[in-house]
RNA sequence: CGGGGCGUAGCGCAGUUGGUAGCGCGCCUGGUUUGGGACCAGGAGGUCGGGAGUUCGAAUCUCCCCGCCCCGACCA
């Protein structure tokens, strides 16, 4: 056997891994249409966990659910200059409306459409039509709606759950009186992601606003979290964005105020989407595959019936019963706990490897022996493979609860950890570039660079200057964080003053 | 869209002086097994990515196309 379950390594090829460890938790494939992806029911309830938590917190704050058209008419999305330039070159568009049967037998498109239809790469100017006719008065604001739903984006390189055609997200899309109240949102949406990120994902994030050329065309500002993933690379896994006036400008998203004078709305959006599920696969996972935080696994607890003959079968299916019935009174995360018996036809080694690679946080394996002396054997994710532990059935299910917080909190400390072992600041320009060139790859086996670089906490303007020199690096400025206390300094590259340093990496 | 690699059974792969397709794993059946990826025996499964061409004969040679991976370009 193997010394790990997924081959390649993380440390031999990064991308690889990833791919395999998407294969063997049976998260997802690639589908017939290039670009988009089939997901799976495992990985499909993890994203329904996600929903259904998000949802939750969107409502908390004020938030209706609501549907908007998947076609945009094109004219639409002309109306903002920069929303068109960011857009244009990604978009499906949508010419006709029938097809014919031609001579060969082939399928041919007919019933050519007056105005194309754009294929919704995001929402904003559909939305902000019907803003338009919604808002009248200060009394109908502000409008705080949020959708989830599939977009298409026409990316060169997609890759599983990273960057699809494809996709599946939450977009919130919000109407305000005041440009303070819209900020306001900006930034309570942002901390709702954050907080989503590091609570149930157990994944550590920056908070912090992005540089001009990071932003969503059409916004003022864009902010975003930031997870750095296990190959040191950024990921931004979420973003909000105040879109000041500029949309209901274009769109005449108009009220009028208490002095009866009519103003344009602030508006804001956010979103995050199934990239999260990448997020999560590249943070946690190991070389032996998907390790789940458990407020979003699909199953916390997986019941192995170990048995011989039926008899054996008898006793022990009844104490996993036991077990079963004895944990639905209980609750993890203001849920109940999600527990399997998996009593499948098939040998226990196969079916004990299936569920670590595909991440259950906690295994409990029962047989004779745990019958006869009222035990359990307990393994859990976050510990190597072959780790198990005997306990009396009463004392496992006395602490499931807490056992699972303590997973969670694990993970996230590992995360964490891992995070400020690859953070570091620098004041020189050379000392940055240093930090993001690989080190000889010499005698490698793979063609793989070394895994190297991180979070470079540095202080440079905002300015494309400093975009020039990172460039060939592949570095960016991912944010500049928000929590923690002014570092006034000065920009390594142009002189300017700063207020405090950035986050520079590479990114996904 | 450029540069490189690849496409043969569900998965991983072998298969050049061109001769009609094989291995491992998996799957099915029977048996022996069973506390951490079992063993023996038998069996099923392939338009060799697609098309055209050269040839008596193509997985193998030529051309075109499609798809996947890596690197660029591109990308909130």
């Amino acid at each position: 056997m193997p010394e790990h379950a997924i081959s390649p390594t993380r440390e031999e090829n990064y991308p690889e891994w990833f791919q395999q460890v998407i294969k063997a938790a049976d998260l997802a494939e690639a589908s017939p249409v290039r670009g988009c992806m089939v997901i799976k029911p495992w990985g499909y309830a993890i994203w329904e966990n996600m929903q259904r938590i998000l949802d939750r917190m969107f409502k908390e704050t004020g938030h209706q659910n609501a549907y908007f058209p998947l076609f945009i008419p094109l004219s639409f999305l002309e109306k903002e200059a920069k929303h068109v330039e960011g857009f244009a070159k990604e978009c499906a568009v949508v010419t006709h409306h029938r097809l014919e049967l031609g001579p060969d037998g082939k399928l041919i498109p007919t019933g050519k459409l007056e105005e194309p239809l754009v294929v919704r790469p995001t929402s904003e100017t559909i939305i902000g039509a019907s803003y338009a006719k919604w808002i009248q008065s200060y009394r109908d604001l502000p409008v705080l709606i949020n959708q989830w739903a599939n977009v298409v984006r026409w990316e060169m390189r997609p890759r599983l759950f990273l960057r699809t055609t494809e996709f599946l997200w939450q977009e919130g899309h919000t109407a305000h009186a005041t440009k303070e109240e819209a900020i306001e949102e900006t930034l309570r949406m942002l901390n709702v992601y954050s907080t989503f990120a590091e609570r149930d994902l157990a994944i550590p994030v920056v908070r912090g606003p992005k540089p001009a050329c990071e932003r969503f065309p059409g916004a003022e500002e864009t902010y975003s979290i930031e997870a750095m993933m296990q190959d040191c690379k950024s990921l931004q896994a979420g973003t909000s964005h105040f879109l000041g006036q500029n949309f209901s400008r274009a769109q005449e998203i108009k009220f009028s105020n208490t002095d009866g004078n009519e103003e344009f709305c602030w508006t804001t959006s956010w979103g995050v989407s199934t990239r999260l599920i990448g997020a999560v696969i590249m943070t946690h996972s190991d070389d032996d595959g998907l390790v789940l935080p458990p407020r979003i696994a699909p199953m916390h607890v997986v019941v192995i019936p170990i048995h011989r003959s039926p008899e054996e079968r008898d006793a022990v299916l009844a104490a996993c019963q036991r077990v079963k019935t004895l944990v639905a009174d209980l609750q993890f995360a203001g849920e109940p706990i999600r527990l399997r018996i998996d009593s499948r036809d098939m040998r226990g080694g196969d079916k004990v490897w299936q569920y670590i690679k595909q991440g259950v946080p906690i295994r409990l394996e029962i047989g004779p022996r745990d019958v006869a002396a009222g035990a359990v054997s307990v393994s859990r994710r976050d510990q190597p493979p072959r780790t198990k532990t005997s306990m009396p059935l009463e004392e496992f299910v006395l602490a499931l609860p807490s056992v699972l917080e303590e997973i969670q909190q694990q993970l996230y400390d590992r995360a964490l950890a891992f995070r400020d072992l690859h953070t570091q600041s620098f004041d020189s320009k050379e000392a940055v570039v240093a930090f993001f060139t690989p080190p000889d790859s010499g005698n490698r086996k793979s063609q793989e660079p070394m895994l190297h670089g991180g979070f470079a906490r540095v202080h440079v303007a905002d300015d494309p200057r400093v975009n020039e020199v990172f460039d060939p690096l592949k570095v960016t400025v991912r944010c500049i964080p928000m929590d923690g206390d002014d570092e006034p300094g000065f920009c390594i590259i142009t002189g300017l003053a700063t207020r405090r340093r950035s986050i520079l990496a590479k990114s996904y």
